[in-house]
RNA sequence: CGCGGGGUGGAGAAGUUGGUAUCUCGUCGGGCUCAUAACCCGAAGGCCGCAGGUUCAAGUCCUGCCCCCGCCA
C-alpha cells in the first residue's frame, strides 16, 4: 500500500429496496476514511453505487409492473437523495446498468476465458431464487425449502459457464493466512475456513432462457452474467477498467468496506477473478451488523432504525454512536437512546463544551484575541498535556491504518477529558480575577494550552464531523483550506494562532433535550420513533409506551386537555387466554376479555419478561377503542399497558381482582 | 456435534505473552462557577456464564457443560 493514494469502496447495495441503517453506516466509514487520509495529504477515491441486475430484480420489477429499468432509475435516485441527506459524498456512484459498466465486465469475461479460466458445465439441483443458487442438502430442509428464505425450491438442470476458483485456491488460502486479504483477525480464521471448506467452480452465467436480465457473455449470447460476477468488477470500473487498474496508484491502494456476510465473494471469488486478470488483490474493511436494543435489525421485530429516523438526531450523532462503541468489524447496537446518550455525553459536554468555555475565557480576559503560550513558565501538568496532544496524531494514524475507529475516538476523546481535569486544576477564573504579571502569564498559558487541544482535535477528528470541527478551526483562526496537511498541522502542537481576534464562538453541539413524554418514549426505547409518525412495521404498535427515562432526564410534560384524556378509552379486562406467538421472538397472542365487549385478541410484544401462564387470569389494562392493527401474525385489537420494571423489563399493569371487566378508567 | 461470534459491577465495553479488575454511561454524595443544567472530586455496586483441572498465582491456559446471538446488509 502507497503512501500517496487511498481508493474506497463501499459495496454496490442491491436494487431491492431502500437504505437502511447499515447502509449508512457502510457509506459512511467510507467517507470518514476518505476524508481521514486526504488530511494526511494523500488522493483519494471513493466509490458507492447499485447492483441493479439479476433474476431477483427482474422479478420484482415484474410484480410492481414495472420495466426493470425504470424501477432501479428509481431506486438509484432514492438511494442518492438519502445519501445526500447526510452529507455522505462520494467519487463515484457506480450502477451496474451503466454503458462503461457493461463494456468492462464484458471485457473481463472476454480475458478471463482467453485465458481459460472459464469453461462450461453442466449442473442440475434444487434453485432458489432468492439466494440465486443452487443449493445443497445441507441448505435445504426435509421438504427442499431454502433454509434461508423459507420457500420453496426449483427443481433446475442448466448448462452454466464456470469460473475455475480452484485454480487460484492454494494462493488465495496462502494470502488470507498471511493476512494480505482481510487483517481484521476474526475474519482471517472466518475467511480461511469458507475458503479451505470451499468445494467446486463458481458459475457466473445464467441462460437467457432463465433471466434477460443481465450483461450478455461475449462468448456465448444465450447466457447473462450471474449477479456477482456483474457486481464485482465495478470496482475496477470505477478505476476505468482492467487496463487503468494495472498501473493505476489508486486500485493499488484499494480498500473495499465491505458486510461480513459478503466476505466470501470479497475475500474468495474476487481475488481468484483478479489473480486471473493480474491486477493487485484490495484489502478488506469487513463490518460487523448492526443491532437495536441487542437484537439484528429486523422488520418482524420491528427495531429497524431507517434513516428518517436517524435524520433528526443528525448525521454527527449517528457517525460519532455507530464508530465510537466499537471498532469496523464488531458489532454495534445503536438505539435512539444510545446515539441520544452518547451524543450529549461526548459531542456535546466533550468538545463543545470544552471549546465554549475556553473561548469565553479568552472573550472574557483577554478581549478576545488568542494569547501566546509563556513555554518558560510551563508547568509540568502542560508539558504532559502537549506530550499526550503531540503525541496524538501517530496514535490516530495508526488507529486508522487497522481500522480501529473507535479507537481513534477513545484516545482523542481522553485528551479532551484530561484538558477538562486541567483546566479545573488550574482555575483560570481565579487566576483572571488577579492583574498581576504572574497571574496573567499563568492565565494566558492555561488558555493557550486549551486552544491548542481544541485545535489539535479538530484536525484530527475533522473527518468524522466535517462540519462543526471546520467550524471550530475557523474560529481559532485557523486556514481550513489546507485540510491536507492537518495531521502534520497537529503534530505541530504549540503552533496555534496568537494574536488571533476571535469573531465568533461557536455553540458546536446543541445538547439534544428530552422534552416530551413521547419523545422520551421513544428515547428509551429502541425502537425508532417513525412508529409515532405512522410508518410502524408490525409487532411494536402493540407494545405498550416505554416508560420515561430514569428520574434525572430532564423531563417536561406535554399537557393535554381533559377531553383530549377522554378520548382513550382504558378498560378492565382478563386475560382468558395467553400464547407464545410461533415465528416471532416478542410476542405473545392474548385473549382478554372485556366484559360486555367481548373477547379481543391482543398482541404484546413483552414475552422476554413475562411467561404466559403468569398472565391467565389476571386482570390489566387494555385501551380499547385503538383501530385494530394488521400485522403479521393476526389482528391486534387494542394495547395491552405496561410500564417499565426493574432492569429494563416491561411488565403489563395488573389491576385489583374486584375490578369489573369492560369497565372504563375515568 | 453445520459454520461463526459471544457470556466481565444497572447498561455498553477494554482486558497482547497468567501476577492487586479498567473505561464510558447511569446512580448517590460533595465541589466549583469559565462553560452547552456543563465541568471537577469522591462513593456505592463484580463468586469476570457454570463445574473441574494446571499453577505459588487464572477473566487470562486446558477439559466438560449451560446460555445468548448471527448465518436475506
Amino acid at each position: 500500500m502507497n503512501n500517496t493514494h487511498r481508493y474506497f469502496t463501499t459495496p454496490i447495495y442491491y436494487a431491492s429496496g431502500e437504505p437502511h441503517a447499515g447502509h449508512l453506516y457502510s457509506t459512511a466509514l467510507m467517507n470518514i476514511l476518505e476524508r481521514h487520509y486526504q488530511h494526511r495529504g494523500m488522493a483519494t477515491r471513493t466509490l458507492t453505487g447499485m447492483d441493479e441486475h439479476g433474476e431477483k430484480i427482474e422479478e420484482k420489477a415484474k410484480s410492481v409492473s414495472k420495466a426493470p429499468q425504470q424501477l432501479v432509475d428509481e431506486l438509484a435516485l432514492k438511494w442518492k437523495e438519502i445519501f445526500g441527506q447526510f452529507a455522505f459524498s462520494y467519487d463515484i456512484f457506480m450502477r451496474t446498468t451503466s454503458a462503461e459498466h457493461k463494456k468492462n465486465v464484458t471485457q473481463i469475461l472476454q480475458r478471463c476465458f482467453d485465458k481459460g479460466d472459464i469453461y462450461f458445465g453442466e449442473h442440475e439441483g434444487h434453485y432458489c431464487v432468492d439466494c440465486e443458487a443452487f443449493l445443497t442438502g445441507k441448505e435445504m430442509d426435509e421438504k427442499n425449502h431454502c433454509l434461508v428464505h423459507k420457500r420453496p425450491t426449483e427443481l433446475r438442470r442448466e448448462g452454466n459457464y464456470y469460473f475455475r476458483v480452484q485454480k487460484y485456491l492454494p494462493q488465495i488460502i496462502d494470502l488470507i493466512r498471511k493476512g494480505e486479504i482481510v487483517s481484521q483477525r476474526r475474519y482471517i480464521n472466518e475467511l480461511a475456513a469458507l475458503a479451505e471448506s470451499f468445494e467446486g467452480d463458481l458459475s457466473i452465467s445464467r441462460p437467457k432462457t432463465r433471466t434477460q436480465w443481465g450483461i450478455e457473455l461475449p462468448f456465448d449470447k444465450n447466457h447473462v452474467a450471474y449477479v456477482w460476477f456483474d457486481a464485482l468488477p465495478n470496482y475496477v470500473t470505477g478505476i476505468g477498467g482492467i487496463d487503468a487498474a494495472q498501473t493505476s496508484p489508486l486500485w493499488n491502494s484499494a480498500t473495499h468496506v465491505i458486510g461480513r456476510d459478503i466476505l466470501k465473494f470479497h475475500g474468495l471469488f474476487w481475488p481468484a477473478i483478479l489473480l486471473s486478470l493480474g491486477l493487485k488483490i484490495p484489502r478488506l474493511c469487513v463490518t460487523g451488523w448492526l443491532l437495536s436494543g441487542g437484537h439484528k435489525m429486523s422488520k418482524s421485530l420491528g427495531n429497524v432504525i431507517a434513516p428518517a429516523d436517524l435524520l433528526p438526531l443528525g448525521r454527527d450523532a449517528f457517525v460519532n454512536t455507530a464508530f465510537r462503541l466499537a471498532n469496523p468489524g464488531e458489532d454495534v447496537d445503536l438505539t435512539i437512546k444510545t446515539i441520544t446518550e452518547r451524543f450529549n455525553a461526548d459531542l456535546a459536554n466533550g468538545i463543545g463544551n470544552l471549546a465554549s468555555r475556553t473561548l469565553t475565557m479568552i472573550e472574557k480576559y483577554f478581549e478576545g484575541v488568542i494569547p501566546a503560550f509563556h513555554i518558560e513558565q510551563q508547568i509540568e501538568d502542560e508539558r504532559l498535556l502537549a506530550d499526550q496532544a503531540s503525541a496524538l496524531p501517530a496514535l490516530v494514524e495508526t488507529a486508522f491504518d487497522e481500522f480501529r475507529l473507535a479507537d481513534a475516538l477513545q484516545q482523542t476523546w481522553e485528551l479532551i477529558a484530561r484538558t477538562d481535569k486541567y483546566i479545573a486544576n488550574q482555575k483560570p477564573w481565579e487566576l483572571g480575577k488577579h492583574g498581576d504579571d504572574a497571574s496573567r502569564a499563568r492565565l494566558a498559558n492555561v488558555l493557550a494550552h486549551s486552544t491548542a487541544v481544541l485545535r489539535n482535535v479538530g484536525y484530527l477528528v475533522a473527518a468524522f464531523f466535517p462540519e462543526r470541527m471546520t467550524e471550530l478551526l475557523l474560529a481559532l483562526g485557523e486556514d481550513t483550506n489546507q485540510m491536507h496537511n492537518a495531521y502534520n498541522k497537529a503534530r505541530d502542537f504549540y503552533d496555534i494562532r496568537k494574536g488571533y481576534k476571535l469573531s465568533v464562538i461557536p455553540r458546536l453541539f446543541q445538547r439534544i433535550e428530552v422534552t416530551s413524554t413521547s419523545a422520551a418514549a421513544a428515547l428509551s426505547s429502541p425502537v425508532p420513533s417513525s412508529k409515532a409518525s405512522g410508518k410502524t412495521t408490525n409487532a411494536m404498535n402493540t407494545k405498550a409506551p416505554e416508560a420515561t427515562p430514569t428520574s434525572s432526564a430532564p423531563t417536561t410534560t406535554t399537557e393535554i386537555s381533559i377531553d383530549d384524556f377522554s378520548k382513550v378509552q382504558i378498560r378492565i379486562g382478563t386475560v382468558i387466554n395467553a400464547e407464545l406467538v410461533e415465528g416471532s421472538t416478542k410476542l405473545l397472542r392474548l385473549r382478554v376479555s372485556l366484559g360486555e365487549l367481548g373477547l379481543r385478541q391482543i398482541f404484546s410484544g413483552i414475552r422476554e419478561w413475562i411467561t404466559p401462564e403468569e398472565l391467565v387470569n389476571r386482570k390489566v389494562l387494555i385501551a380499547s377503542n385503538l383501530a385494530p392493527r394488521k400485522m403479521k401474525f393476526g389482528v391486534s385489537e387494542g394495547m395491552l399497558l405496561s410500564a417499565e420494571g426493574q432492569n429494563g423489563k416491561v411488565l403489563p399493569v395488573f389491576v385489583n381482582e374486584e375490578m369489573k371487566e369492560g369497565s372504563l378508567l375515568a
